[in-house]
DNA sequence: TTCTAATCGAGACGGTACGTCCAGTCTTCAG
DNA sequence: CTGAAGACTGGACGTACCGTCTCGATTAGAA
């Protein structure tokens, strides 16, 4: 009956969200300044989120829902595209400094782990569950049995490859190039055992 | 006068702040509240640490020198040893909250960036670099031959290693159960090719 | 031409910010708060008033029209009269909280201003009017010779009469009882009978 | 112990409060606006005052303790005399606007209220009681028997004087020129001759 | 009776100020 | 002549109202 909630503002906020991030990083990224960047009043911010960081999920989130993983015709190769185009979003700054942060927030925040996870987490596993999927067809890996083993066994590869894939970007903060890639790959595909 | 106090007004300081993060996390942590904690002027603090950050990296630091790896006789029990004591330290509150938020601040300051690699993450590849010996030793990893490729193998092997767990234990937030711990370690040292 | 404005509405608004002004008192009294109170929105009251100044002069003028001055059959009752009756009014707390911030914004507003004398203050002189007219049927004070001299008489002792009762009731904040009204009336006419 | 309160900034800050009044007038003066003017942060403000009333209290009380009342010789002359210089207070912009706003506050808030009436109100009783003393002294009003009698006339005076002028001026809107004060004071000390 | 235009409620909007909290610096005084 | 106590400037916080602006849903009066 009253008036809508504008759409355009929503964009605007987003758009203003990821471009503070890129300047100012999640710590010095203000509410009131994002307001000012999207031409907008911070109380209209706060009637659609409850704070910095519920916002910056949905800023993120969308970043994160861009990432695909066409088929490259072998698992080595699927793994080695997943790899790097995880790799390339988090090198983006928006990115990196977000992400830490909410995960650094969400240890205290049972509510907000569950946003990050609806919004960004769990939308992803959709790559690796893709990239098994293809590799059971191509015969590479054996087929499922045990529907429950093997959602086990996708989130623990999940695991391994964000994991290893973050740690390198930020916190080792060492380039993931094509000697990083083909290592990781190798091992994740075939284990230490077969390391040179 | 009061120069005797120095060393206990650090140890006190430090103590609050790992105090303060147990019950505030990160971003509720104040340099007034740990100061008021440790009976100590914000003076002191300021003094001593350029701000929050450069503070909890070494009140944090302290409790990864803590880890140790004892030798339990295969590389596979060795790893599983790891993933299970870093496991541990990482379910710790103080240590969670801590270590994503100084890893988000350091994406946008590169000097906190090297304290935290020189005061906690480097410190940590002695665990592999161990572990590494040991296998090589037992004739379950072939000898080293060039010095370098050794070196950029046990960066790998730490990201893998120290990244699955931070993500299983921070953002998909599951436990590090005896299940999880033994699917990773064959995981690892086998590869994906291996499993089931 | 089309839908005309609805008379409830106008009632039950300025019944609501009389109600308002005895619960919340003018400070407090919010233009939404009214609307809410009304039943009716906010661009209902913005349709028919500038804002909470012109709002609340409306609302607080129908108080001070029910003022009467019945004849007491002599001067001195007179007086005692309206000085009770004036008093009585601006004890009622919508009354003292409204008109002195009304008087207060009017110092920085020449509308407003206007509005509150010809809507309040000069509608009250009727009463001095009355009363001295009355005193002069009786010959208790001499007839009028310049008209222009009476008028300024008259506004004196409005100035006088509603001057002080309002320090009494508000500034110095003590009762308004027999004894200080008959001080105060005893001191008016003996004054009043000196003047030529 | 620690650092004392500036006493300069009080100062600054008392100066900028009347300033904002001059200027701004009472509702759109603003706590902010005048810890800008004073050069002082907001903080430095709520320190010391519990808000815009109090504050206001204290910048305009100053201007009230410099009104004085030399001896002009006669009851009828002290009395032109106190009511013009009291009129030329209320006639500054600062004084008019704050007095009333904060009478209209202080309907709702005793604290408020007590503070009014120690810093300012009863401050100036000591005028009339001066000018009472010096009639008495010259002949001109009866010796006090009894002080509470005394101490009630004293303040019926006040409240008519006070009431009368700032009815005149700020209600009234109209000027306290040579024939308006020579008429209230005609019709005031005739009619305190009759008082016992 | 149907059209039609102003009015209605609801509430989102861009703003301004609030009063609080914390950062990091500076001043004072006690030991 | 160091260090606690705490006042200082500065700036972001999240909230409350302001007065304006869409909206769709009544309504009464004109057609």
């Amino acid at each position: 009956m009253a008036r809508p909630r504008s759409a355009a503002a929503d964009r605007a906020i987003l758009d203003a969200t990821r471009a503070a991030l890129v300047e100012l990083g999640w710590s010095k990224l203000t509410m009131g300044d994002v307001a000012a960047r999207a031409g907008v009043a911070k109380t209209t911010l706060y009637r659609r989120w409850t704070g910095k960081s519920t916002l910056v999920v949905e800023a993120v989130a969308a970043l994160f829902d861009e990432l695909e993983l066409p088929d490259r015709g072998s698992l080595q190769a699927d793994v080695s595209g997943v790899v790097r185009s995880f790799a390339a979003l988090l090198e983006r700054p928006e990115t990196a400094t977000a992400l830490m942060a909410l995960v650094a927030e969400s240890t205290r925040d049972p509510v907000l782990r569950d946003r990050i996870r609806t919004a960004i987490v769990d939308r992803q596993k959709r790559l690796v569950l893709e990239g098994r999927a293809r590799a059971q067809a191509r015969g590479e890996l054996p087929a499922d049995e045990d529907p429950a083993a093997a959602a086990r066994q996708a989130d623990l590869i999940f695991d391994v490859i964000a994991g290893a894939v973050v740690h390198r970007v930020l916190v080792s903060a060492e380039p993931v190039d094509d000697a990083w890639v083909s290592a990781f790959t190798g091992l994740l595909v075939s284990g230490l055992g077969s390391l040179a």
